[in-house]
DNA sequence: TTAGCTGTATTACATATCTATTACACTCAT
DNA sequence: ATGAGTGTAATAGATATGTAATACAGCTAA
């Protein structure tokens, strides 16, 4: 896997994997690849994968079962949640980075629909 | 100013000064304040602050007056290309955010609208 | 029980970032 | 010429991040 600079590696694995459980490839219940794997995967450190893991095992995605693995959470409720977070943290994200470029909220919705039509192909 | 952890702060200095430019806040061959009184006003160092002009110098969108200060480029045309790659830039990361997280480009703008209007207040 | 898989912890080292401090070089107004 | 303002450079120290290597601890299947 590539990475940004300037963002610290294991806060990138940590998106990577809140996404992967967005886009449902990581299901309820389910085993995740272990650490190492992991590490080798993403061409990283063992230590740095399992700082990714900690921050999302305090947030209670995953689980630990030591000797055996990390598991993703079986509350789905909460799966799902996280899921229209991360969107809704897009959404915030952008509308107030346009702000600060000086695109109004009301324009929001033209200027996108004019870049989707531009960037067709 | 507060700064986001995990990111280094020179860069967000940059953003910062560069959204300025943005907003017309800062006009071609202006004269912006001087490294120390960003310093004083950003409250970080003089360093700091010297490696976001910097980086904007490479870029062609300052230009410095050794013993005079640093001044906003003349060229008018490259200011107004740099404002339009900035917001660009920040639709190209919005799409690509959104779909790395399962949301079609067919249903941004309705995504969008929607949450436009929900958070109206 | 043992082999091989898990997660976890520790240590040492390298690099990037940021601060603080000091010094130097240039320009302009006086 | 001098002083006050500019940008620039260099050093030292602190902290965060990432790697590498090693060791320990728990689980499971053979």
């Amino acid at each position: 896997m590539e990475f940004k600079d300037n963002i610290p590696i294991y806060l990138q694995i940590e998106q990577y994997l809140y996404r992967q459980i967005a886009l449902g490839k990581m299901k309820a219940g389910e085993k995740i690849p272990s650490v190492r794997k992991l590490a080798l995967e993403l061409t990283v450190n063992v230590n740095t994968v399992q700082r990714a893991l900690q921050q999302m095992n305090d947030q209670g995605i995953l689980y630990t079962k030591r000797g055996e693995g990390n598991f993703v959470t079986e509350d789905i409720e909460l799966l799902a949640k996280t899921k229209q977070t991360l969107i809704d943290n897009q959404l915030d994200e952008f509308v107030q980075n346009m702000a600060k470029l000086g695109v109004e909220r009301d324009s929001l919705v033209t200027v996108l629909e004019k870049y989707l039509k531009e960037s067709e192909e």
